[in-house]
DNA sequence: CGAGAGTACTATAAAGTACTCTCGGTGCATTATT
């Protein structure tokens, strides 16, 4: 396959004149028979990647994503360009609708599917019949971010592809140090020098970068405060805890003269696809959120992302504040700070690892895993898998070891003396080729909201045409 | 893990000490009995 030769599939099939940075050099790379890892930025057009190769390749292409409403996404927006080959299996589907896909199976061309779903051993003896053209991981971070002690069905997929052996593997992710690229590798069993690896800058010019250090808990609500009255445009608060997430919004709401609503998981789907739809569609400014929400949010400009908590590490901060600016103009991030944040994302990741004797009691009593505390069906889940304690033991340190540094560089950011976009691109090991004009605090220790000239937009309207009902039935299934 | 709130104790009483309790994030999947 030359260049010209794809340069025309993009052309004829998908409408471009030409690929975005890193696009071809992943097709190529799949081309040339390499398990490919692509690190590219939200906005490079992932989802060609993984549409394309359906002009290149032969069999099924699976793709592997973390959360329904993705899956949605892609299937929605397959169908919009006219490709209706394209399945999903996920637990919004009821039982006969389920089965009808797995029997017509070989009529697809796509297949979007949860790793949890792809567990299921008949999910497997059906595709086991099949063959393969190209499996594809999106948000691979989620295997080193989830995998171990959160959504463990991520480790499994090493088995699973080791058992359908697919022409091509292709992993996706926007947000990944090289140190999370190798552990991405390892967990999926290849060999480092196998994986091709493409990948571009993370760097975002136009959102410039501040810490603000407050004393404590009263100075930062003030501070915040004053900042989105400052602001007056839409953005993102990010909290670590439910609870305030919802009391913040309330207490702003009726502090100024903003449109606010809280996000998090403590809240019933419905609700939260309704407070999403409103935020993408102007109806509110500021959405005062915990880590729920984020994935999947394409909205071009919001303005603004300010952190009330410190998150637990520089690739989260990076992926969340990534949310402000996608449409190229002025934004900003700005972290709070107060003497002992740490503590929270500390506590966070802080994984009581059962002992010994609580796992041998557990073998004894395997319908009873409260026995071992918060992590307990977790390490019953690895060790019910063929994972040895010492291998679960392993695991976990390694993970706790990780978090702990992942921290500290958070904590580096907080304190850098230097150019904090340095500092982060250091971190995803690059060099920073050129500065931005408005680049962070530190370069400009007298920076004001107003000569960052964000973009005004229109304050929150209510819209009444609303046209989502259908899109909730579907992500909701039958519920 | 660790901060902050609440409670019990002491035994001149008041305020300090020691303790216990509570709270804190992300989503798949939910089919079953002793």
């Amino acid at each position: 396959m030359t260049d010209d030769q794809l340069d025309q599939i993009l052309q004829n099939k998908f409408g471009f004149t030409s690929f975005r940075p890193g696009q071809k050099e992943t097709l190529q790379a799949l081309l040339a028979n390499q398990a490919t890892l692509a690190v590219l930025p939200t906005g490079s057009g992932k989802s060609l990647l993984f549409q394309l190769p359906a002009y290149l390749f032969k069999g099924l292409i699976v793709v592997i994503s973390p959360l329904i409403a993705l899956m949605q996404d892609q299937v929605d927006r397959l169908r919009a360009q006219g490709q209706f080959k394209v399945a999903l299996i996920n637990s919004a589907l009821s039982f006969t609708e389920r089965k009808q896909t797995l029997l017509q199976l070989d009529q697809y061309r796509f297949l979007f599917i949860s790793p949890e779903s792809l567990a299921n051993a008949q999910v497997q003896q059906r595709l086991q019949l099949m063959s393969i053209g190209l499996f594809v991981i999106d948000e691979a971070h989620c295997i080193s971010q989830w995998g171990p002690d959160f959504r463990p069905e991520y480790l499994l997929l090493k088995q699973i592809i080791q058992n359908l052996i697919p022409d091509h593997l292709l992993m996706l992710t926007a947000t990944a140090t090289p140190a999370v690229q190798n552990d991405i590798i390892n967990k999926l069993g290849l060999k480092k020098n196998t994986v091709k690896v493409i990948s571009r800058s993370v760097d975002r010019p136009n959102i410039f970068l501040a810490v603000k250090k407050v004393a404590d808990e009263e100075e930062k609500r003030a501070q915040l405060l004053h900042l989105l009255q400052q602001l007056k445009t839409s953005g993102v608060v990010y909290l670590s805890s439910r609870k305030l997430a919802s009391e913040m919004a309330a207490w702003v709401q009726e502090k100024s003269s903003l449109k606010v609503a809280a996000y998090h998981a403590g809240q019933n789907r419905r609700e939260r696809f309704v407070i999403q739809q409103q935020f993408m569609q102007g109806q509110l400014d500021v959405i005062f959120a915990t880590s729920a929400f984020g994935m999947g949010i394409d909205k071009g400009n919001i303005r603004f992302v300010i952190h009330y908590h410190l998150p637990g590490s520089l690739e989260a901060y990076w992926q969340e504040i990534g949310r402000a600016g996608r449409d190229g103009q002025a934004a900003i991030a700005i972290l709070l700070y107060a003497p002992g944040d740490e503590s929270l994302p500390a506590m966070l990741m802080s994984h009581e690892l059962p002992t010994d004797d609580q796992v041998q009691l557990w073998k004894k009593k395997p319908r009873q895993p409260q026995i071992m505390g918060p992590n307990g069906e977790v390490v019953a889940f690895y060790l019910e898998h063929g994972w040895s304690l010492k291998q679960v033991g392993q695991l976990f340190n390694q993970q706790y070891q990780q978090g702990l540094q992942c921290l500290y560089n958070m904590r580096g950011y907080v304190n850098t003396p230097t150019c904090r976009r340095e500092y982060v691109l250091r971190y995803f090991a690059e060099e920073m080729r050129s500065k931005p004009e408005n680049c962070c605090d530190i370069d400009q220790s007298h920076w004001s909201i107003d000569q960052l000239k964000l973009p005004q937009e229109k304050p929150a309207q209510m819209v009444m045409h609303d046209n989502w009902q259908q899109r909730l039935q579907r992500l909701l299934g039958s519920e």
